[in-house]
This record gives structure tokens, C-alpha cells and sequence, in this order.
DNA sequence: CGATTTAATTTGATTTCCAAATTAAAATCC
DNA sequence: GGATTTTAATTTGGAAATCAAATTAAATCG
């Protein structure tokens, strides 16, 4: 233990330093409740390290300080590298970061859509690695580790994949697997969950220790943030939020159960009921029956209307009931191309607001986050980032 | 900080021979990752306060030991004297508790039902107390802290009451303004995070860290423990699971709203159930509908379990929710009184596991746990016993 | 009764942290 | 421009806490 104080109050200040920016060192003194002097010796641990680096402070619009300027400290972002990657249905993304979360290469590669074994898929995932490190000019060796985000069901302690659509078998030791075959640690978990930290670590949550993301793109995500860290549920695996019921013996889900708040408002979902209309009540539904309707919806069509109304009234019904349970001062709505834009509209939100008002609090803060393609491939590379800086910072207690 | 090390080290060890029952200091070395030497030091500092007490090991039926006989800890009961109230819609119920949670004596007091002013409910409550103190043979004076579990909306941290039925105003300092009242400290929580808080501490989940609890009486609560601690929400108020909406524009709800849970499963809920059948359909629905309903379930009425029934599928709707979204290892279904032993039937549970299960993961286990009239009271009392205990570890502190 | 075994305590050294003093780096004053 | 003021960061010296190892304590076994 004598040994694990010094490394928690690195810890500490790292963490501190990660979500607040460059801070001073006075700062960090107050925010942790350390002393000035302890401050000062542990971030000295840091800087010779190479974790963190001193930056000039950076005065803005602030009046001219009087004494000795401070000086910030940040994450130095040369210290590590790391890659983040999403498995997703029909291709591979990948982002890699530098230790300060800046994007220095990202990568798009098509996927047949099949499931694959976890060999086969670490063989292509080395491969695309290593078009991602010569992007940006780098080895492949360099990288210190990667983070995967996967659909499905995964115990990320463990790196299990207990199911995931991407994978062929159950209850794969998938971390492992990818270890071994890219020679760097791997860190595998859910994908909501990812963007989740993503949020927290670089988003709109910086700094921010309860808050919730709903995920959505065809599918619908929960990321939960309880007391700082990721929410898992006890076994590894909570927060399908996509698979809540909401409606007794309900439409039918592809999870092969019933009432599921994804068999609302899913794309799949809209194709259903386009096809339960009488044929040409919404032009085009024949090929693309979900983005028809989307697109009918938008030219004022009534029938498709009344489809993305009830969809964005179950979606308000299970908003209502994340903020019913968990109370989160915040909650975000990250999209990735965001189709459904029919979900943020205001008077979904108006709804939500209408099923959870019972007291004189202020209602959670809800932002809309539009991440762009790479959305789930920078929550993953958050959660290499976040794993790289607890092996280093172990690291650093064993040496110093 | 160097004064916050060793108070954290007592803390710990405290806590965990709550949570461990009689422990020899052995094991609470290898617990808490302490060195023995430390732990002699940190018990030595508890029992010189007169928190906890050496008893002998009772072997039970262990083989006899070799060695040194380990010697055990345990928190010693008459180290304080706390009281938990719990404010119901027709009575106060109390119970008087020694710091070890064994009960010391009770009382119940009818009320009108009628919302009162804090003072007021204060006064009664500043008598209650004398009457409690006399049965068991002590003086008010000698209570460390009452325990207070209100029905509505509380923020439990600062002690504020931002709505109940029971107390007229709104944002009331009910903590305070009963503190200036009875001379002791008071700390007001909802009633079912209380409930949770005495399973952790003395019930079914003791020593668990995270799990929820399911208070069913006339309506439906919600205690959430994660990571160890009642998980209160952002602003001290989540968890409202009698509020979940499971039916868009669905039955009307006391609270005003349409849909939510405990319209379906409440006997007010059940009472207009029946009220919509023709008359005679079930007998004797007209004095007490509620358990009438009930009554003629039992005795075969085809209407009155079709209520029932789906009474009972809402309900494991709306706890497959929770499973979903919060995956817990143990969920507790808590009643004091219990009409409502139709909600915890196996096809009811056997329902919910339909509605959740997705992986081989083992479901979570449940657990119905049925308190007796003094459910709610004890919760508070454990409340009291929590917060006693740790200004009693501050002040050891201060002057150790 | 001595040997053995395990638990708990004591001892001595080390680590860690803090308060106070000191140094550092700027702006302001005269 | 140099002295003064102000605030930040570091150094210093001492106090506190922890741990490993040695010691003591309390039981059983042979």
C-alpha cells in the first residue's frame, strides 16, 4: 500500500489533468486537495515520464496576471499511440491518436457483412493497421495499443464477446486473440459504451462524472457514466437500452423478442410498417423502404409522417425512462450520419419533457452530438487511450 | 491529507466488518490489502473509541483450529442508540436500534392522512419518540440520530424535501428544521433508496455492492445500489420506477400522467380495474375493490385474474427493464405487507427472464424479501446507523 | 511438557505528505 | 530602471503513516 499511495495521487492528478485541460499546478492542488508540494512532486513523476508536458499558459482574453504566471500542465500527446477501431455491419473504421486524443490517420475499409472468425478478422485488422500507421508515417510497432468496439454483448473486463453479430461463435476470448496476433494489447468492449467515453474524455462531457449517451444509427445504444466511470452493469454487460420493452407483446424485434424499443424506431422498424401501407402510399418504398419513408416524410407525405411520429413517441417514452431511473444531469444524443434526425426534433423532446416533469428541478440538459463518420472508431480509440495510460502509469510506479 | 489517511484506513475497516460480520483482523488484513500491523493499529483506534468489540470466534462447526485462535471484530451494539421513523400515508412507524442494528424496541402511531407542516409533523414526531425511548427503557436524549424515510421526492444529501404527500410546502429543510425540534441529528431519504440501504447493511444484499430493491405496498419503489452506494441520481432524486412509462397514452396515474407502471400494478390501479366490469362480476368490489379483486383471484374468479394477470405482466415487463438496462447480480422484491403476492408468482418471474434473456449468461438472482410492518422504519434506522457512524469515525478523528 | 502452528503485536526503517520558508517570475510603482 | 508587490512553484525539515520482519501470544498435537 505504501507503495500505492504515491501511485494513486498520479492517478489522481493525471485524471485531473486529462479532464480539466491544461491546468496550473495550484490548481491541481485545490481541485485534488493534495498540497501544493505534493503537487509538485508528483507531477515532476509525470513530466519525467513524458506523460505530461508544460505549456505556456495561454492567457486568452484574461486580464494580465499579476505574479509569477502559472503554468499549465497537459497530456503530452507525442507519449503514446493508439489505435481505436469499430467493427461495424458493413465495414472497418479506424482512427489513430495520439496520447492527447488528436487524429493523426483514420481509415474506412468495406466489409462483406458476414460474420468472421476472430483469427480471420485479426488477420484483416492487422493489415488495415498497418495502411493506418504508414498514413500518418508511422510503424505499426509504435502503436501501444488498441481499443475495439464491437456491437453485441461483451464483457470488456475480460475482453469477452459473449455475442456479437460480427463475430462467428460465442464467449470469445476476442482481446486475447487480437493480442496475440497485432503484438500490442488490445481492449475490447460494447460500442455505445465507447462513445460514452469518448464523450467524457474528449466530448461534451469532458470533466463530467454522470451523464448518459444515446447512441443511435440503425440501431439504438445506452452508454451509462456513473460516478466518473463507465457503468457495465455487474457482469459486464448492461445498458441495452435498444432492446427495453415498451410495449406488451409489441412488434417483433430482429433479438427475436417482442416490444422492443428498437422495433420502433430502428431503420428496420420503418421498413415494416412502410410495407404494412397499401403499395404506393409512399413512393419508392420498394427499394429502400426505410429511407423512402424518410424522405416522404420530409415532402410532407402524411402516411410516412404518422410512421416517424410514433416512432419518435416511443423514443421519447424510453427517454423518459432513462431520465425516470437515473436522473442524469446530462444527456446526449450522438449520431453518426443521422438519418433519424426525426428523433431530435423538438417536439420529441417536448414529449420526453412532458413524461418526466413531476418536480420544480430543472429538466437533464440534452445535446445533440453529430460525430461524423469516425464516431465509434474515436470511442474506441478513447478506450485505448484511457487503458495505454493506466499500463503506463503502473508502469512508472514499478520503475520510479 | 496526511490526517484524512488514517481516518480513510478506519473507515474502511469499519465498514467492512459491518458488512462481514464478526471478522478477525487477519482477514481484514488480506480485504482491505492492508498490512496486519496497520489493521492492529486502525482496530486498536476503534475499539478505543467503543465502536467495535472483540468477541470469542464462534467456531460453529469448523474444524478446531490450530494455531492462535483468531479473535473476532464486530461493531459493538451499545456503542450508540439511533432511531429510524418512516412517514406513511396513515401512521409513523418507529423502531429504536443499537448501533449493531438489533432492534431495541417499536411503535406505531395512526395518522389522518392528511398533509401536515414540518413543525407540526415535528411535535408528533418529538412525542413519538419519547414513547419509543420509554418502551425500551431509555431516554431520548441518549439517541445519536433519527432516521427519517418519506414517500415523494427528496434530495437526501442536504436533507431538503422537494415534494411529499405527507408534508404541506415545497423544498422543505425537513432534516433541519427536525433536527432544531428533537435536539438530535435527522436525515430524510425516500423510502425505498432506504429500504435498499438496509438490505445492504443488515438484509439480503448485505455486503453487495451493487443490486436493486423493489418496495411493492400500494405503489412501486425503487432503491438502486451501485458501486457500493445508494445511487440517488444527479440532483438526488432518480429511481422514480413508479413512474416508468410502459404504455404510450396508457392509464391514467395518480401523479397525472398516462402509462406509468404503477397505474397497472397499484390497488388503486386493480380497484378501477374492477370498477370497469359489470357490476356483480366480482364480488364485493363495491366497499373495497382492491381486495376484492384479490379475494375472488383466489377463489377463482376468471375476471378478477385476468386483472390480476395482467397486473402481473406489466409488472415483469418493467422489471425485465431494469435487468436490461441496469443488469444487477440481485434484485430484491421487498414488501412489508404483501396483498400483492401475485406480482411475485413464478409465472410473473418466469415472464421477466423471457423477456431478458439474450445471452448464457446466468440470469440475475432474485430474491423476495418480506420485512414485516417494519420495513420501511428499519431502512431509516439503517440510514441513522450509516450517518451516526460516520460522525462518529469524523470525531475519532478530531481527537485521536 | 515441548514442538508446532497460526494470530496479533511490536519494532525499526522507509515512505509519504505537509506546512513553512524560499525561490522564481511576472506586473506595478516611483 | 530598479525596488516593491504579487502570485506560483519548489525546497526543506519535520511529523505521520505504513510496512516488513521480528517478536509475542494462544491455541493444538504428539
Amino acid at each position: 500500500m505504501t507503495v500505492l499511495q504515491r501511485e494513486t495521487g498520479r492517478r489522481v492528478l493525471f485524471r485531473e489533468i486529462r479532464a480539466n485541460g491544461p491546468v496550473a499546478r495550484i490548481d491541481l492542488a485545490a481541485r485534488s486537495g493534495l498540497s501544493r508540494a505534493t503537487v509538485t512532486g508528483l507531477t515532476a513523476d509525470l513530466l519525467r515520464a513524458g506523460l505530461i508536458e508544460e505549456v505556456a499558459r495561454d492567457g486568452g482574453d484574461a486580464a494580465p496576471a499579476r505574479g509569477r504566471p502559472r503554468v499549465d500542465l497537459k497530456i503530452r500527446g507525442a507519449a503514446r499511440l493508439v489505435a481505436g477501431l469499430r467493427i461495424g455491419t458493413d465495414s472497418l473504421s479506424l482512427v489513430l491518436l495520439d496520447f492527447g486524443g488528436a487524429r493523426l490517420a483514420e481509415l474506412e475499409q468495406p466489409m462483406t457483412g458476414e460474420a468472421l472468425t476472430a483469427e480471420a478478422l485479426a488477420k484483416r485488422i492487422a493489415a488495415a493497421l498497418e495502411t493506418l500507421a504508414q498514413r500518418a508515417g508511422r510503424a505499426v510497432g509504435e502503436i501501444s495499443g488498441l481499443g475495439v468496439a464491437v456491437a453485441g454483448v461483451v464483457d470488456a473486463v475480460r475482453g469477452l464477446v459473449h455475442w456479437s453479430p460480427s463475430l462467428t461463435g460465442r464467449n470469445v476470448e476476442f482481446a486475447q486473440i487480437l493480442a496475440d496476433h497485432l503484438g500490442m494489447p488490445a481492449f475490447v468492449d460494447n460500442d455505445a459504451n465507447l462513445v460514452a467515453l469518448a464523450e467524457s474524455l474528449f466530448g461534451l462531457a469532458r470533466g463530467r462524472s454522470d451523464f448518459l449517451v444515446v447512441t443511435i444509427e440503425s440501431g439504438v445504444g445506452l452508454g451509462l457514466f456513473i460516478g466518473g466511470r463507465p457503468y457495465r452493469g455487474t457482469r459486464g454487460c448492461g445498458a441495452e437500452f435498444g432492446h427495453v420493452k415498451v410495449e406488451l407483446d409489441g412488434a417483433p424485434c430482429r433479438c427475436g423478442q417482442r416490444g422492443c424499443l428498437e422495433a420502433y424506431v430502428a431503420d428496420y422498424a420503418l421498413a415494416r410498417e412502410a410495407a404494412a401501407l397499401p403499395a404506393g402510399a409512399i413512393p419508392g418504398a420498394m427499394d429502400d423502404p426505410a429511407t423512402a419513408v424518410l424522405a416522404a416524410a420530409r415532402d410532407g407525405n402524411r402516411a410516412a409522417r404518422r410512421i416517424l411520429d410514433r416512432a419518435g413517441q416511443v423514443f421519447a417514452m424510453g427517454l423518459a425512462n432513462l431520465v425516470n431511473l437515473f436522473d442524469p444531469s446530462l444527456i446526449i444524443l450522438a449520431g453518426e450520419r443521422m438519418p433519424l434526425d426525426h428523433l431530435y426534433d423538438d417536439p420529441v423532446l417536448e414529449r420526453m419533457q412532458a413524461l418526466t416533469t413531476r418536480t420544480d428541478r430543472p429538466p437533464p440538459e440534452i445535446r445533440v452530438h453529430k460525430w461524423g463518420d469516425l464516431m465509434w472508431a474515436r470511442g474506441a480509440g478513447a478506450f485505448a487511450l484511457d487503458e495505454v495510460a493506466n499500463i503506463a502509469l503502473a508502469a512508472l510506479d514499478g520503475t520510479a
